[in-house]
RNA sequence: CGGGCUGUAGCGCAGUUUGGUUAGCGCGCUGCGUUCGGGACGCAGAGGUCCCCGGUUCAAAUCCGGGCAGCCCGACCA
């Protein structure tokens, strides 16, 4: 087994764990639908509690769940003329149905934004209705040249959001707020990776914006992975919609509206995020099981103090399971491992007679012993302290890989195998042009302080530069 | 669409250069037994349109011609 830097499937170095526990490793055998994939139970029951976790900030930031159609006109992409350039490529198309060719294609949806658009253009009519505030757990279809595992598969699941304002400013501050109380805490809180927070050159804009939020997390090979984005539309998809509402002052106005989405490819953002060559790593706070008790031998009074550390931990709010002995211990200790559960307790006939059990930490191997009746708190400390390390590993790796360069040539140096950060203006258009034909791109732009601007035009602001998937 | 490469059992592969009994190996799977404190072992089994079509030949996974599919690097991108 080798590093999981890559979720590639060809490759000599290609992790094959990922296909034990988490997703179908190739893509999935689905004739010409190329690039779908599948997700195992245990990779799902990770994206479970992304959505949990994901979907309580998005309600805590005021927004309702919602669901629309999965089909789309085709004429509802063509009113919003940036948006049907960025998007048309990668459509997938609908043009017969029912035993019949349809008059007007009709689209998979590869983001809500137009059919949204065209709702929220007859929910809204008064100031009143403002702001609306909307999200759609859903699958979206994207129909992209080179399709990889988690990162960009032809179908996938997400979350997004949209929303419509009554001002510039509130709309702005909105797509602000979700990008760091949603996306930014939940990425460096929970999934225990540290992100560079900032705003896309307008190059990289999504298709339609007017300025693009972004969370840029550090893979352990070094390349960039966007791990979700906010999106200020400006007024652009509320003039094309008609999304307009009747002021306090009696005049009619156009909204202003936002979206932001995060997806699956968190998942794989995770594997190569934490993930070494014994599997999974998952941080205690994501993981759907935080601690497995295991019984050495499948024995009656072992399986009995297992079942009683069991509840304890339950009691205590802590995720167990219990491995009853089944098959042998190497094989069982292996498989969890693989699943990347960060705590396991092991628990024989032996240990049993001297009252202690062994607890063994996923990330760093190391094993204390500690007598039964102390199980529940020392695990629930050594959670928290998994849960620090993973975080403070990740970031001191992220750290010693990003380079301040001064010249665009150093900054293609420094993307061979991590970051770079250097003054925007020392880059412009033309510097752009040199990395992109390198493969290399601006992943972000920050303030010096490393906080997110609110427009690419202010002073001193410095690009992230890096290799991406 | 450019540049590389690959199609043989569920998965990973050898065999193809130089055509030759019944197409092999590892993992996995089924049964029985012994095991079980770090990926166990023995024995017995199941499992194949050798990507497809055509050609050469006594004989094709192997040679020739033509297709098709997939993977990796790039353009596109959550």
């Amino acid at each position: 087994m080798a590093s999981p830097n890559t979720l590639t499937s060809q490759d000599d170095d290609f992790p094959r764990w990922y296909q034990d526990v988490v997703a179908k490793a190739e893509m999935a055998d689905n004739g010409p639908v190329r690039g779908t994939m599948v997700i195992r139970p245990y990779g799902y029951a990770i994206w479970e509690r992304m959505q949990s976790e994901l979907d309580t900030r998005i309600k805590a930031a005021g927004a309702q769940n919602a669901y629309f159609p999965l089909f789309i006109p085709e004429s509802y992409f063509a009113r919003e003329a940036e948006h049907v350039e960025g998007f048309s490529p990668e459509l997938a198309v609908v043009t017969h149905a029912g035993g019949a060719d349809l008059a007007e294609p009709i689209v998979v949806r590869p983001t809500s934004e137009t059919v949204i658009g065209e709702f929220m253009a007859k929910w809204v009519q008064s100031y009143r209705d403002l702001p609306l505030l909307l999200n759609q757990w859903a699958n979206v279809v994207r129909w992209e040249l080179r399709p990889r595992l988690f990162l960009r598969s032809s179908e996938f699941l997400w979350q997004e959001g949209h929303t419509a304002h009554a001002s510039y400013d509130e709309a702005a501050a909105y797509a602000r707020r979700i990008h760091l109380e949603t996306y930014h805490d939940f990425i460096v809180n929970v999934m225990a990776v540290p992100a560079y927070v900032g705003i896309k050159p307008p190059r990289e804009r999504f298709a339609g914006a007017i300025n693009s939020l972004t969370c840029e997390a550090m893979m352990r090979d070094g390349k960039a992975l966007q791990m979700s984005t906010s999106h200020e539309l400006g007024q652009n998809f509320a003039r094309a919609f008609g999304i307009v509402f009747q002021g306090e002052d009696g005049q009619s106005d156009v909204c202003y509206t936002t979206s932001w989405g995060a997806s699956t490819r968190l998942v794989g953002g995770l594997i190569m995020a934490h993930g070494d060559d014994r599997g999974l790593v998952v941080p205690p706070r994501l993981a759907p099981v935080q601690v497995v008790v295991i019984a050495v031998r499948e024995d009656d009074d072992v399986l009995d103090a297992c079942a009683g550390i069991y509840e304890a931990l339950q009691r205590a709010g802590v995720k167990a399971v219990i491995d009853r002995g089944r098959g042998s211990f190497g094989r069982r200790v292996t498989d969890w491992e693989i699943k990347g559960v960060p705590l396991r307790v092991e628990l024989g006939p032996r240990d049993l007679s001297n009252r202690v059990a062994t607890i063994v930490r996923r990330d760093d191997g190391t094993k204390v012993t500690v007598g039964i009746d102390a199980i529940t708190a020392t695990a629930r400390q050594l959670l928290e302290d998994v849960q620090v390390r993973l975080l403070a590993s990740a970031t001191e790796r992220r750290d010693t890989a990003t380079c301040d360069v001064d010249t665009v040539a150093d900054a293609i140096d420094a993307a061979q195998t991590g970051f770079a950060r250097l003054a925007w203006e020392r880059l412009g258009e033309s510097g752009e042009d040199q990395l992109n034909q390198v493969a290399v791109s601006v992943r972000c732009l920050q303030r010096r302080d490393g906080t997110t601007p609110e427009s690419p035009d202010e002073e001193e602001l410095v690009a992230i530069v890096a290799k991406s998937y």
